[in-house]
DNA sequence: GTCCAGGTCATCG
DNA sequence: CGATGACATGGA
């Protein structure tokens, strides 16, 4: 009894580059990619679904050996839609960078790159936060221990595949245990309940966000909660939401980008940056990506 | 040893 | 308001 269904994707899209933007860590425990072929598990309408995915016929090629709700496929095939940003056409932005001498390697270096979303909008924001101000190696390590220790898991065709876990899970974490065994800092763990304890008590979700049109009201629902700063806000709304406005300013990865490409003389130099966005516009999210992925 | 990482908040002056 | 220190640790 197994599910497999098809997913087309609007080319130029590259699985290959998808995959190299997916690989960030060996401490990734989210999802494996082996052999071109990604695996993962998701909770779907209470039941655990591991599933994988490889590309076939101009498209992902989605299957599991679960049978799947109608509904359940839905949502499935949202998710992996999201995570690929699969329908979108790059070919506008291709020819905004081609318009900038500075950016006109980027369209042939990374063809076909695709923003690597995390759909899940409390497993970015927590993602955010465990990354705040520490290097991505060290992040990385934080993040594995958090999921081992407080996430479901789920063996399959010889992948061990880890689910985050849920803001109700996190909202009773051991903050003496996380901070003085695994490191995390004491900060960290307050913001992380801070934002299991808005997910719980509904203060903040996927659908509360969405019903807000204005941008800037999305930024300020999020940054209401303690932890969750404007660099956090942005992020989320780039790789949960797929807004393609968000710029996580004050990113010190994009500043890095910024300045080896001469686009900016001073990482300080803030209007530098805002004023090199305006010539981006609705491809903000885009162009950061592509940035940090040619570091 | 120093400096900085895909920051944020509280507490100043 | 803008500036500054604390946080916690690893890697260069």
């Amino acid at each position: 009894m197994a599910t497999s269904f098809h997913l087309p994707y609007t080319p130029p899209f590259s699985f290959d580059k998808c995959l190299q933007g997916l690989y960030r860590s060996p401490d990734e425990i989210l999802y494996q990619v082996s052999d071109a072929r990604v695996f993962r598990a998701l909770r779907l309408d209470h039941q655990l679904v591991p599933f994988m995915i490889c590309e076939q016929d101009a498209g992902l090629k989605v299957e599991t050996d679960i049978s799947l709700s109608e509904a359940q496929q839905h949502e499935l095939s949202a998710y992996v839609q999201n995570w690929f940003d699969l329908e979108k056409d790059l070919l506008p932005f291709y020819a905004l960078l081609k318009q900038n001498p500075k950016l006109i390697h980027l369209p042939d270096q990374l063809a076909g790159l695709r923003i690597i979303g995390i759909p899940d909008l409390f497993e970015a924001i927590c993602w955010s936060i465990i990354g705040q101000q520490i290097n991505l190696t060290f992040a990385h390590k934080l993040k594995r221990r958090l999921v081992e220790i407080y996430g479901e898991q789920i063996d399959w065709r010889g992948h061990s595949l880890h689910l985050f876990p849920q803001p109700e899970t996190l909202l009773e974490l051991d903050e003496v245990y996380l901070h003085e065994k695994m490191q995390f800092s004491r900060s960290k763990l307050k913001y992380l309940k801070n934002v299991s304890e808005a997910f719980v008590s509904g203060e903040l979700s996927r659908e509360k966000l969405l019903q807000i049109h204005e941008f800037e009201d999305r930024q300020k629902l999020l940054t209401s909660i303690k932890g969750i700063g404007i660099w956090s806000a942005n992020y989320a709304l780039m790789k949960a939401l797929n807004q393609p406005e968000a710029i996580p300013f004050g990113d010190t990865g994009l500043t890095q980008a910024l300045f080896n490409l001469n686009i900016i003389e001073d990482r300080k130099d803030e209007a530098a940056i805002k004023s090199f966005f305006e010539s981006m516009t609705g491809w903000e999210a885009y162009t950061v990506f592509y940035l940090w992925q040619s570091l």
